[in-house]
Parts: structure tokens; sequence; C-alpha cells
DNA sequence: GTCTATATGATGATAGAC
DNA sequence: GTCTATCATCATATAGAC
């Protein structure tokens, strides 16, 4: 099945939200709460104050305003590891910056726990959403450690891309292991981990 | 409501496997393949080849059978990951040999990817197993990096404990990238990204 | 022990009124 | 646009025959 988005469920910061709008909003808070096969059209509507016919005349079936969703979260995400970056100048503490919970990492990646998701990982139309952004962050990734690398912060011979993928990795799988602590202190540890090594493999001047 | 694993379900080795063993063995499967939300029983007993009254005869219902095939996999992949370890002298090549994809990876971790599964999250007995046994991962990995420090291989003030979370964290990341990507990539460059780290950190002689 | 038939409930989607 | 009523399907679990 083609899954589109929406037909024009209404922008993101307008003054009254249509119906789209909050069935967008709603499915992303569930998505994340829940994970997709975990949420039903009845909840979404039930948060968004909306009933059937208003999802129905927006999207596609729940896989189309799934889809509007993801969108939305990647966006979201995108401007937030954005955030995270400007917002500091050293590389270690950029990285130690990525890696920061945000207070909610019991619940998973936003993003990610959806892989993980038999009916979204069958349907290519939900997978491209996540794919992009992950891609957007790994390249933005690189870009940061070459900025660290042309700085002297990082060796010259650093694999950046390579780099990038591990501290990726490293997000995801602490995601994965808060969960299943039911705490964030996977993601200091890992951190620390990290950190160290970083700093054990800094350039000598 | 409390899970119990089964009313002895036959042992694992055995000569002719019950059906009860079967049913553990194709639900393995099936948690691997699908998850546990995109399991049906109905599948389950098709794939072992039993009906509905075997499996409600050995375990109390999906969680049941679903408890007594995660304790088998927790079992096979602690036995895997010992196996990697004695094989390999190096600390190095311990840690790559953790990290080295096993062929299927784009399917996920087979117990990690229940993490993400709301069913299994919400209930305790199932998430117990999952549990237990990246603690016992996890200790081991730490013992393996103590065994590093103590040879030399790894600098004295190495915090053994936050790079086994480091490293634990990595593997489950790279297995969400592999599914994203549909590909082991992410498993080979995570596994250079560390590799570069742990060898440029390396203690000097 | 193992099977089939059936009950019960929930899910995603549609129809059609307002 | 938005609603409610209804449908077809499929899920898990139970009952009871062999």
């Amino acid at each position: 099945m083609d899954v589109q988005a929406d037909r024009s469920a209404g922008a993101a910061g307008s003054e009254r939200p249509s119906k789209g709008e909050l069935l967008i909003q709603s499915m992303q808070e569930l998505l994340w709460e829940r994970g997709y096969s975990g949420t039903t059209p009845a909840e979404v509507q039930r948060r968004a104050g909306a009933g059937q016919g208003s999802m129905y005349h927006f999207f596609q079936g729940k896989a189309g305003l799934a889809l509007a969703a993801e969108i939305r979260m990647g966006e979201d995400l995108k401007t937030e590891v954005e955030q995270r970056f400007v917002d500091r100048e050293q590389t270690l503490d950029r990285v130690q910056s990525y890696l920061a919970p945000d207070g909610v990492v019991t619940r998973g990646c936003r993003l990610g726990r959806l892989v993980q998701d038999e009916e979204v990982a069958g349907n290519p139309d939900l997978m491209k959403p996540i794919a992009e952004t992950y891609a957007w962050i790994q390249d933005r990734l690189e870009t940061m450690l070459t900025d660290g690398v042309e700085r002297g912060e990082l060796r010259p011979d650093t694999d950046v891309q390579a780099l990038a993928v591990t501290i990726l990795a490293i997000r995801q799988g602490a995601y994965t292991l808060a969960r299943l602590a039911d705490s964030d202190e996977p993601f200091r540890q890992a951190t620390i981990g990290i950190s160290q090594l970083m700093e054990a493999a800094r350039p000598k001047r």
C-alpha cells in the first residue's frame, strides 16, 4: 500500500490548531509512548478530541497519520541535536551533550524504537523518514567531528565517519539499556566510557 | 497476571522433541523474526506442528510460552558470547569479536528487540530474563576488560564498568542502525570507531 | 496429550447522517 | 469537516471430544 502523509492537515504553528494538527501531535505522543503497533487509531482520536471521520478525512488511515507524525518527529529531533551543538564549543562537550539523557530516556528513542516495530519495518513508506533523519544526524555528527579534527582536538587520522556511527550507536543502544534498567544510568556510564577513551586518545601537543 | 514458564515442556537435548519443546523453539524463532506482539500463537503452533491444545497444555498462554523461549534465548546468547571470548587472547580482539555481526543482524538482537515491545516492557515477568541476561553479559564484559587492564593492554585507570556499558550499548545500537540501513555496515563502522579509540588510548610501554 | 470447534473481544476501516 | 453506527477480520483463550 502506498502511504501518503496527509491532506493538508494544517501548519504546525497556526493559531487555532486544526483537528488534523491535533491528530498529528497526539500520534507523535503515542508513537513515542507505545510504538506503532501498540497505538490504536481510537486512542489517537480520543487524545486529539477528534472522531473517526476527522482522521479519515485528513489522512489515509493509521499509516498515513503515523507518517505525518514521523516527519514531524524527525524535524523536532534534528532541531534538538542542532541546538546541542551550537550551544557548545569543544568537541568532547558536544559528544557528551549528544549523549546526555533528556529526562525521558526510559521511553526509548522516539524514532529508533519504531525501527524495531514489525509493522513499521515492513513498510518502506514508514521507514523512509526515519532513515532520512538518522542519515542527517550521522552527517551532522561527522561535520562536528571533522571540525574537531581541524581544530586539533581529535587526531588527524581519525575516521570521522566510523566515529560518528559509533556515537550514534551508543546513543541508540543506551536507550535500550535504559529501558531495561528503567534508569538513565546507562547513558551516564556510556558517556563516561566514550569520554575516557576520547580523552586518552587526544593528540599530544 | 503472574506468568510461569512451563509445565515441564521437555528437556532441550532429548531424543524425540516433545510438542512443548518444538513450541519453545518455534516461539524462539518467531520472537526473533517478528517480536512478541507480532507473533501469534496460531503461527507458533503451525510452525511447531502442534495444535492449540498442546500449547495450552504445556504453557499458560502466549506469555508463558514466550517466557520459556526467552529463558532459552538468554542461555544461547550467553553461550555464544562466552565462546567469542575464549577463542581470543587479546582484549581488542575480544571487543571486536563481541561487536562482530553474526549474519542476521538486520533482524535485530533477539533479546534487545523485545525490550522495545510494549507488551513485553509492560510485563515484569517477561522483562526479567532479558534483564538478567544483559546483567550477565555486562558482568562478563567487565571481567574481560579487567583482564585487559591487568595484562597492561588497557590503561590502569580505565573505568571498566563504564567501558563495558559503552561496548554493550554500541552493539545494541548497531542492531538498530543495521535494521534501518538493511545492512551490517553499521557494525563494521562502529567496530572501527571504538577500535581506533582503544588503540590510540593504549598505555605506552 | 493432542485435536477441533467455538466464544469473546479488539482492531482498523467504511458508510452515511449532520 | 465532523460525527456515530456498523462491519469484517483477526487475536487470544476456552470447552470438550478423542
